[in-house]
DNA sequence: GTCTATAATAGGATAGAC
DNA sequence: GTCTATCCTATTATAGAC
């Protein structure tokens, strides 16, 4: 049986909303503490080394749920735009519809691009690689395939932020039908 | 002649930085106070309600940059294509290349997303009412015109965000060369 | 106007009881 | 494993001298 009713995972799924919401400088011990119902002091049971090590598991924990939730499908196989559009409507879950930030975002700024940077990097290179290689199946040259992925990955987070600013995550919504028409134009 | 060697604007200007650099949460008045070369007090002289304040002079100063250095080519005079090339051109400015973040995206996270939001709308709004009637003059319907408006101020955020993140401010250059060539093409 | 000094509070982190 | 209590530092903010 699990090791409590509150895994560790859900603990650090709860932790991210957190730092997607405020960031890392704004997401503060007592903020973090709250979203996972315990005090600060047993937090520090789980995260010895503090903030920066819940930041450090966030950032792998969402890292995972990207592979296994919207990765994962751009690998199945049937067409490949077929397969873009399941990654679409993934994406939409894994933003809530653009109610969420993402994290490459939120710890990308400040000390926290200092000390998250190589796993940013690493999780937008992964994302990039598997559009890429979707983008060659579908008998895109080397080059336009790379400049695809990085476009699309561009859309997604430039919508996120104009949906966070604006309060309005239909401007998410609207960029994803959109991108929806990309594939295949050239 | 100027009240003095450092104007209220050049501060506000140098406020900025922080604020793109570190977000809202993460730039305290020791960052800020150290950006304009004053101790704290003096910051405070200057800023009798502090943080919020700052933010919000901040924003007031960079939505006239915008509006005087980005805006306002929109809207002179010869060929709607040759205006767009010239805004990108001072959107790479006003950028840094790719190595300055948008506050849009860093004043809108947290605490500061609930005290800046109108603002931040207000500005993002004013930009995509430009280019929107650029792209009237140039022909594009109403529907097409607001679309494409927000597709730009997507890619520009999003490649911001990437590039942050990548630590590459290529990818928003790159983006930047994409975009002059999509105007036209419908 | 700017500074040093200092207050007041919040944030990060730990000790020790249960 | 979780809590209360506490510590230490950073942060926001102010008082008062120059």
């Amino acid at each position: 049986m699990r090791p409590s009713r509150n895994s560790r995972q859900e603990i650090v799924q709860k932790l991210s909303q957190v730092f997607r919401r405020d960031s890392y400088s704004g997401a503060s011990l007592a903020d973090l503490a709250a979203a996972v119902d315990l005090g600060k002091a047993s937090l520090y049971q789980k995260f010895p080394e503090g903030k920066a090590q819940m930041g450090a598991e966030v950032l792998m924990e969402i890292g995972r749920s990207l592979e296994n939730e919207v990765l994962s499908v751009l690998r199945q196989d049937g067409p490949p735009a077929g397969r873009f559009t399941k990654m679409l409507a993934a994406v939409g879950n894994f933003y809530e519809g653009g109610r969420l930030s993402c994290l490459i975002d939120t710890l990308s700024l400040g000390e926290a691009g200092r000390l998250y940077r190589a796993a940013l990097t690493a999780s937008i290179e992964r994302w990039e690689q598997a559009l890429t290689d979707l983008a060659r199946q579908a008998g895109y040259s080397a080059a336009k395939a790379a400049i695809w992925a990085e476009e699309v990955l561009i859309t997604i987070e430039g919508s996120l932020v104009l949906a966070r600013a604006k309060n309005d995550p239909q401007v998410f919504r609207r960029a994803l039908k959109r991108l929806a028409r990309t594939f295949g134009e050239r």
